[in-house]
DNA sequence: CCACAATAAGACAGCGTTGTCAGTTTCAAG
DNA sequence: CTTGAAACTGACAACGCTGTCTTATTGTGG
């Protein structure tokens, strides 16, 4: 039926644990056998058995990505990047949707990690924020790495951008185009993120002098509605704000939908940003000026983290990009006059 | 370290078999007995080494989805779908992307599939018709199911949605608010959706007794960007048409976009539908008119039959459902003159 | 209360690998 | 040549379960 190591040792002519030597690549075979070995694999087309690899060996070849996140195109970009970086390392990925507010999230991954004896976790926001969650996995000693954590203090490794600074870029640049008045819509309570990103608003407006206002700042979710929701709060406001900042595409894009139904020109009378440069970004119209967070490239790098050198903790930060498109622009004239 | 099936046994002072017979809801266990053993599965909180079970036992407890789309949107819809199965059935599922058009596709799932000892497959369009899987696939005996595939003619299940049925509605209902100059956009090649998307397109057009016209049929990709240019194509003609008929949300969005920028108004002068109803088609302004098509209950159907009795081959085709939104509407007044 | 089937539980092999350890070959230095 | 270490290879147990077979134990009709 199956192929199994046997069958390759008997075709090789060699011991079934040679095969496994060169398998994993170990030392200590002679070139002649090893390729003697690799053709019977070629020529057999033998898969060896994670299981049975999982059983015997120390390694199961195969890591969890674990999410809990709206927004599906954040996912798709975290989902590639990390199984661009198993591909290349021969590894499988279990990816595994996730929910943080539940109480036996911690219980289920403990229970994901002794079913698949899995080599490794990566943690995506804001799961990456879950107490249980890192004490279960530091309990257990398994490696894992963050994507986005809220904090660096972990004994672990972990990928990131600087969401306070990127806020603050954004805000900046609607401040040099003239707005005093900008909206904010905040993330979803979950993520450390949101209230980085919130942070680097305030920052940017308190360096230039403009007044922070609390009735500018609404809540969001990170998904549309509740964009589009906090848009109807801001633009029925006594004083409307020239701007608003969203703290992701997402909800920017709902912001877009709201001016849009009320005949507001974007950017003509409202200028709208977003966070993340997903492809919703470029999807909507006018496209968004947002952050480019490289989504892709800190899964691939988190996975990288996971399989380079134990022991070392790393905290790596990726650069993130003010991308300016169509939907901002200068402050209305009326709104710059004092 | 690992707490195994001898602990739980010790425990419950029985034996290791009698566990397993619990574990996995074997008949012939007194109920006092089983008792006992649940109690220590839950006092050593217990999950079973799937590579154990999947190595001594006919089951592994996991599933494989495939799948090949450039829509986030949707395989995100389709993951949850099978993910949701999969939990009320507690097996894992293991997400793979895959390439249709490699060469070494077939004998990646192969791999994948001796690898894993996966119990069944899920394939998704447009891997549901690449002849290699299926042969594959047939040739191991292994059970699989195909959601949306091109044809039902292979002895496996599927589930689906009349794509043709569903293109003629869209069409007709466009042609019904006036407009005889409809344009289309093609999907992806690969897809055979795409093929009854355009068959649907036609055979509307046939019966209303409009004329087809060639020059209105638009080559592309199911991605935003091709989208736009077929739009750019569409809309440069001697004689632009008044309604454009996308055959996903993704293309349609790329035509709003090309529309607002040449300062077209939809839907006064252009009507722009799309095709799947993926969360971008509210996102986007004006929201979209589109086709529902129940992809994530398409993804939890198709992984139930997976697991349902064995050797019954199902199509079960499930329901769609015109949405009209903003997009569209009246053709104008002069293109209603004859 | 006996015979016999149905129910209940355990002993043990084996799934396909890797780890450990022991054994054999090669090769450079003496 | 010999010697000893380094290079190479194999035998065998073990990983944590399930399948098969065997051995109680219970229940039921005559």
């Amino acid at each position: 039926m199956r192929v199994t190591i046997k069958d390759v040792s008997r075709v090789a002519g060699v011991s079934i644990k040679t095969v496994s030597r060169v398998l994993n690549k170990e030392r200590y075979v002679r070139a002649d056998t090893r390729e003697r070995v690799e053709a019977a694999v070629k020529a057999l087309n033998f898969s060896p058995s994670l299981a049975a690899r999982a059983l015997a060996g120390r390694r199961s070849f195969q890591i969890a990505l674990i999410y809990d996140n709206h927004s599906p195109f954040y996912i798709h970009q975290i989902q590639e990047g990390v199984w661009a970086q198993c591909k290349e390392q021969g590894v499988r990925m279990l990816a595994q949707p996730a929910d943080v507010a539940s109480p036996t999230l911690a219980a289920e991954v403990g229970g994901l990690i002794d079913e698949t004896h899995v080599d490794g976790v990566i943690l995506s926001s804001p799961v990456t924020d879950a107490p249980a969650v890192l004490v279960e996995l530091e309990r257990r000693g398994i490696p894992f790495v963050r994507i986005s954590p809220g904090t660096n203090h972990a004994l672990t490794s972990s990928v990131f951008m600087d969401d306070v600074q990127a806020a603050d870029d954004m805000t900046t640049h609607l401040i040099n185009e003239g707005h005093k008045r900008i909206g904010f819509i905040v993330g979803h309570p979950n993520h450390m993120a949101s209230d980085q990103r919130l942070f680097g608003y305030r920052r940017a407006l308190d360096r230039a002098g403009v007044a922070f206002e609390p009735s500018l700042v609404q809540p969001g979710q990170f998904d549309f509605s509740s964009g589009a929701a906090a848009a109807e709060a801001l633009l029925t406001l006594g004083e409307p704000p020239t701007a608003i900042f969203a703290s992701n595409d997402d909800m920017a894009a709902g912001v877009l939908a709201v001016a849009h139904r009320r005949d507001i020109a974007v950017p003509e009378t409202l200028s709208v940003a977003g966070f993340d440069d997903t492809e919703l970004a470029s999807a909507v119209w006018p496209p968004l000026t947002t952050i480019r967070q490289p989504t892709r490239d800190l899964a691939y790098a988190a996975a990288g983290l996971l399989f380079s050198e134990e022991g070392v903790v790393i905290h790596r930060r990726l650069q993130h990009e003010l991308i300016v498109r169509g939907s901002t622009g200068r402050a209305p004239i009326d709104a710059l006059r004092p």
